[in-house]
DNA sequence: GCACCTTATGTTAGCGCTACCATGCCGACA
DNA sequence: TGTCGGCATGGTAGCGCTAACATAAGGTGC
C-alpha cells in the first residue's frame, strides 16, 4: 500500500490518483469514478477518453479509500467451529484468496461453544465486530441456534457442505447423496455384496444423505443391506475404529466397509491392521471428503474429493450477491443452492473381495 | 463495511468509531488514536480508561480508513510451499488473526516450484502484488533462492521454524535440538536402550538439529547409538513408513524409533501394525510437531508441540517491526531471532521396553 | 411557449482515521 | 524569574473515493 514520502507531505506523488485521470482528461473526478465504476450516464466519446487517461497512467482504484467511501468492501464473518484443522487450512486459502480479489476484510471467529447461551454470544460478538455477512463452515452451517440468531439481526449467511438445502440460507455444498451412491457402486462394480456402512455424526444432513445413497445404490444393485452392518460413528477416527472392530468381529464380516469420512476410514483401517487384516486384500474401505489426514494412512484411500477450497471461494461470492441484493432491493434474495461437482478419486484401498 | 442506513446518510449509526470512543471516555478522537496504536505520550490513567471504553464498546478500527489515512496497513506476503494443509490451518489462523489486530492485510502465495526460475517468478508476482514485506512458512523458510530475491529487493521478510537462526533474515523458531534432547531423555528414561532414529528432509536445518539432539542425548546417557539404527526420512509418512520397515527387519530390532515429524511417526506406526507388533508394547515411537495427522493414529503419539499459530503471530509481529524499523531508520534492522517454548505432549504411544 | 422528463456532467460533503502542528502543563536548570 | 525540554492532549486538514444533490443541455408533448 503506497510507500510513504520521505521528505514531508503524507504521502509520496506516487500513486495515481482519481483527480490525476481526471485532470489528464479534462473531466471532474466524478465522471472518471462513473466510468472505472460501469455506470451510466456517461458519453461514449467521454468514456473512451477517460479509460485511455485510466490505461495510460496506469491508475488503479485506492481499495480503501473506496470502501470508505461506503462502496463494495464487504467484512465477512468466518465463524469456525472444529472442523478438522486440514480441512480448515483449505477452507481459509479460499476464502482469503476470493476475499483478497473482491477486496473483503475476512474477520476469524472461533465457536466451539457448549451450550446455545455461549454460541449465541459468540455470533453477536462476530457482529458487533462489523461483520456483514457471515460464512459457515460445518459443522456451524447447520447449528440452530446460530441461524436463528443470524435471522434474527437479518444479517446473511453462506452455508458451506450441508446435507441439504436450507430454507432460509444460501448454501454451497456437493450432492452426498449422489457422491455416496457413487462410491458405492464403485465398491459393488468390484464385487463387493457385503458391504458395511459406517455412518457420519447424526447432527448433521450430510451423515443422512451419505446413507441414503448408499442405501439407493445397494438396492438399485438388488443387494441386501444388512441392519448390523450399519454402525453408527461420529466422523472421528475413534469413532472409525470403534465402529470397524464392531463389524469385523462379527461371524460373517464385511467384505468392504463405506466409511462417512476419511478420519473414520482412517480408524477403520487400523482396526483391520490391529486384527492381522490386509487392506485391501482382507477388506477395502473407502472414505469421504479426500481431507489430508489420509496422508497419515496407508494403504492410500480410495474417496470422494469436495473442492473445499473452490467452495469457500463461492461461499464468499454468494455473500457477496447476498449482501449487494438486499442493498438494491431492501430484502433478502430467495436463497441459492448451489451444488459444486465432486469426483471419485481411486486409490489402492479397495480391490475384489477374496471370496 | 458497516450497514448503510436504509432512511438517508450515508451511514448507519451502527457501527462504533473513534468517535465514539472519544465521546464515551472524554477524550478527542487522537488521544483514542494513540491508545488504540500503542503510542506514548498518554497518562496510564488515560490509556486504561479509553481501553476499556474500547472493549465496552467493542469498537474495532477500520482498516480502510486507517490505511487511507496513511498509517500502518502493512500488506504482508505469504509464501507457502507445501507444508501439510493441517500445518497451514493453523498458521493461517494464527497469521490472519494477528494481521487483523495490526490490520494488515494478507496475500497468499503458494510455491510449489520446482526450479529456481519458476520460485524467482512467483516470489516476483507476490511482490508485485504490493507486499511489503514476507512471511516464509517451511520448507521455504531456507530456500536460499527465495532468500536470495527478496534481499536482492531489499524486502523484509520472517523465516518460520528454520532449524538455526539465519544471518540476514529474523526467524521464529523453537529449540529443535533441546525439544529432540528431550523427547529423548524422555525416551531414556523409559529404558530404552537400543533407539532407532529417522532423519528428517535433508534439505532443512531443523532435521539436523532433531538428530544432534538425539544423539546428544544418548550420549549424555552412555548409550551407544549403533550407525544402522539411524536412517534417512523426508518428512513423508512413506518415507517414515519404510524407514521403519527397514529398523524393524533388523536381527536386533529397536524398541524405541524417535521419527523426525509426525508423518513419520505415524508411518512407522503402520509399520509396525503390518508386522504385527503393538504399539507401545512392543515399539514405542514418538513423533515431532504434534500436527493434527496424529488424529488419525492409534494410538494416541508422543511428540514435540510447536505452537504454529503463536509462531505465526509472532512472525507478523516481527514483520511489523522490521518495516517499521526500516521507515524510521532508513536501513534494515539486525535480524532477531526469536525462540519460542516447545512441550512434550506424552500419549500414549511410549512404555517400557519388553526388555 | 412552458412544464416535464432524460441524459450528461459538476459540486459538495463526508466515510474513519491519523500526520502534523499547536497548545498548555510540569519541573529543571541557569 | 525566565526559558527550555519533555510530556500529555487537542485541533485541523486531508488520504482517495463516491452518495446525494445540483446543474445544464437537449428533447417531448400539448
Amino acid at each position: 500500500m503506497a510507500r510513504r514520502a520521505q521528505t514531508n507531505g503524507r504521502r509520496a506523488r506516487e500513486v495515481v490518483t482519481i483527480n490525476d485521470v481526471a485532470r489528464h482528461v479534462g473531466v471532474s473526478p466524478m465522471t472518471v469514478s462513473r466510468v472505472v465504476n460501469g455506470e451510466k450516464y456517461v458519453r461514449e466519446e467521454t468514456r473512451k477518453a477517460v479509460m485511455a487517461a485510466v490505461r495510460a497512467l496506469n491508475y488503479a482504484p485506492n481499495q480503501a479509500a473506496r470502501s470508505l467511501a461506503g462502496a463494495e468492501g464487504l467484512r465477512i464473518g468466518l465463524l469456525y467451529g472444529n472442523p478438522s484443522a486440514a480441512y480448515l487450512g483449505e477452507f481459509l486459502l479460499g476464502a482469503l484468496d476470493q476475499s483478497g480479489r473482491k477486496s473483503a476484510q475476512l474477520v476469524l471467529e472461533k465457536c466451539d461453544a457448549a451450550d446455545a447461551k455461549a454460541e449465541r454470544a459468540i455470533v453477536r460478538r462476530l457482529l458487533a465486530g462489523g461483520a456483514d455477512g457471515v460464512i459457515l463452515p460445518p459443522p456451524l452451517c447447520e447449528h440452530a441456534n446460530v441461524h436463528a440468531l443470524l435471522t434474527e439481526k437479518n444479517v446473511p449467511a453462506v452455508a458451506v457442505s450441508p446435507g441439504l438445502p436450507l430454507a432460509h440460507c444460501a448454501c454451497v455444498r456437493i450432492n452426498d447423496y449422489k457422491a455416496a451412491y457413487e462410491l458405492t457402486t464403485h465398491l459393488i462394480s468390484y464385487g463387493h455384496t457385503r458391504i458395511a456402512f459406517i455412518k457420519g455424526h447424526p447432527d448433521q444432513t450430510a451423515s443422512a444423505e451419505r446413507l441414503r445413497g448408499f442405501e439407493d445404490a445397494m438396492r438399485d444393485a438388488n443387494l441386501e443391506i444388512q441392519k448390523p452392518l450399519v454402525v453408527q460413528g461420529f466422523f472421528t477416527f475413534r469413532s472409525g475404529l470403534e465402529g470397524a472392530e464392531k463389524l469385523l468381529a462379527r461371524p460373517k464380516p464385511p467384505t468392504a466397509i463405506f466409511a462417512s469420512n476419511d478420519d473414520m476410514a482412517a480408524g477403520a483401517i487400523s482396526a483391520a491392521h490391529r486384527r492381522g487384516l490386509d487392506v485391501p486384500r482382507d477388506l477395502s474401505v473407502v472414505g469421504f471428503d479426500d481431507t489430508p489426514i489420509l496422508a497419515a494412512v496407508w494403504p492410500a484411500v480410495t474417496t470422494i474429493r469436495q473442492p473445499v477450497a473452490q467452495m469457500a471461494e463461492i461461499a464468499v461470492d454468494l455473500l457477496f450477491r447476498d449482501v449487494q441484493g438486499r442493498k438494491k432491493t431492501g430484502h433478502a434474495p430467495p436463497p441459492v443452492d448451489r451444488v459444486v461437482e465432486h469426483s471419485l478419486v481411486k486409490r489402492d484401498s479397495v480391490a475384489r473381495p477374496k471370496r
